[in-house]
DNA sequence: TCGTGTCGATCGTTTATGCTTATGTATACC
DNA sequence: GGTATACATAAGCATAAACGATCGACACGA
């Protein structure tokens, strides 16, 4: 048989008139003469090569031939696929249901991120959402790329011509100090001189991270060069050996936890080149509208945490 | 979205176009101009409401948008769906391949049956054929009218509206008797007296069976009146019986194993009302190529047997 | 910055296909 | 044997799908 010939208006006589039993009563359901039904059997029958119904004459039902039979089936379950590409494309425009899928890196994640997902849960409690994490924003734009996630995260300053990037918000490096100790006591103000860091074994990140933008890179612009005492991937870790007095710690401030009493927050004097958040997605891809919803949910709660933390 | 509107036409230029990543490649593995494939795709996108592809304009090639591949996933499946299907339609028509489900019962299966799986399999090495028996020509109508078998062998005469019937041919009713017992002795030639068994105790059949045309009913119609010294469902048990010398059986000749040494197989005199082989198919209803071949073999083979066994 | 080439979209036209009405044909039932 | 039922076929019409030609958008190179 050829398939090229094939055709959905064939198949759907053919489950029409299998369940009517007749062409009359299959015509009538389709919303059709008897000889459109007629017709579109023929030319099925033609595609085929086969009958598919025999015609016992007269007022008797037509019944499926073996090979209809097997082809009804088919058209069963080509129909039940096309029925759930309608739900699946229902989904997607809704925005309420289906999948989305967001790169993410660690000083997003820790604060803002969780608040971002719980909105968008509550906007669109059907949709799965999944999150993928890296270090680095290379990794982040090759699963963009690849398409196995419709959004990411990136930490800027960064650019790419194959993405629409959108500006977030600025998140400033500040200082984290135990707040017991010797060198808040010493800074009381809401300030703190960098240079002062010259000196002081820090808590920090592991090196090279997020390419430009960086802290060390912000410090050697300044003329320092850091030591460190410890050094983690992880800011929650990090915020962690401050308290216990390992050391002073400079991040990215959406990275840290202010409601920690462990801990007290300055800013640099002067700042460090801060780094940027930012949006990506594929340049010039429609975005489903789950995509859009989380962006704009995204936007408005990086604004309003990046606010209340300078307040 | 709406699924009347979709067409095997859209989902074949959508896959040509996200495989070709142009129109104009799409157009040309389509044997189409580019013109219609770019109004198949703004069909499709009008039939679901949403863009398929991003046209970033200039020299580069489109992208799929979410829906897109949400969309090009059920399209590749619906397309495998149909290539399966024609590879089991040409199965089907070629009547090599696929599947044939044959009733019978049991006369017929031990001797007859055998060799004509044997003969359809040499013919169709790749048809998958499986059987079903019944005792009772009812269950094997029921089996076929309801569809789950294409053929039955039916146990004549026999009836029935709804079947096509054919005769392949007529298998007498003969006497088994002990090779080495005293009515093989009293007895030496090849015809015996029906009227002798009148008072001898006989193997036999459980009754009622196949209706019409059954032993019991052959001798009463003599004016006999048989009795029994063992009963069974099984052919090859009553030859058994009559081999370790129970008594004399009356059997259809198909059923009897001629070449067993024990037993000798004698014409009765007169002769009880034969037992015919049919073959059944749905009345009207197209058989399969497989079908035909199986009914063609088992004519010709039953033909051949009982040409042989009456010699 | 301005051609130039590459695409896709669109227009007007032609061709093919599907649907309709009307009629023919075959079979069952009375 | 006539009538009713149901599918097949034919002719006409409308839609749509195809084509060639052209337009407009964008990227790239000079």
């Amino acid at each position: 048989m050829s398939l090229p010939d094939l055709d959905l208006r064939h198949l759907r006589a053919l489950i029409a008139v299998a369940e009517e039993g007749t062409f009359i009563g299959a015509a009538d359901a389709l919303r059709l003469s008897q000889a459109a039904v007629s017709q579109q059997i023929a030319g099925l029958e033609r595609a085929v090569g086969q009958r598919v119904f025999d015609r016992p004459g007269g007022p008797r039902p037509v019944t499926l031939t073996p090979a209809g039979r097997l082809l009804l089936q088919y058209a069963h379950r080509i129909m039940d696929l096309l029925a759930t590409a309608a739900t699946d494309l229902n989904d997607l425009a809704s925005g309420t249901r289906g999948r989305l899928s967001i790169g993410t890196y660690q000083s997003v994640s820790v604060q803002l991120l969780p608040d971002v997902v719980r909105q968008v849960r509550q906007a669109a409690p059907d949709l799965l959402i999944s999150l993928i994490e890296h270090d680095r924003n290379e990794e982040l734009v090759d699963e963009l790329l690849a398409g196995s996630i419709d959004v990411t995260f990136l930490a800027g300053p960064y650019d790419h011509d194959g993405l629409d990037l959108s500006l977030l918000g600025t998140d400033p490096f500040v200082l984290l100090l135990p707040a017991e100790g010797e060198l808040a006591r010493a800074h009381p103000g809401r300030r703190f001189p960098t240079e002062a860091l010259a000196e002081i074994p820090l808590v920090g990140e592991h090196e090279p991270q997020y390419g430009a933008g960086t802290i060390n890179a912000g410090l050697r612009g300044l003329g320092l060069r850091p030591r460190y005492a410890f050094r983690s991937y992880d800011n929650g870790a990090q915020q962690g050996m401050v308290r216990a007095g390992v050391g002073p710690a400079i991040m990215p401030l959406l990275a840290t936890d202010p409601s920690d009493p462990g801990i007290v927050i300055k800013t640099l004097q002067p700042p460090l080149e801060p780094r940027t958040i930012m949006l990506a997605t594929r340049k010039g891809a429609t975005r489903t509208p789950a995509t859009d919803t989380f962006m704009q949910i995204a936007k408005r709660e990086c604004r309003a945490r990046l606010a209340r933390a300078r307040a």
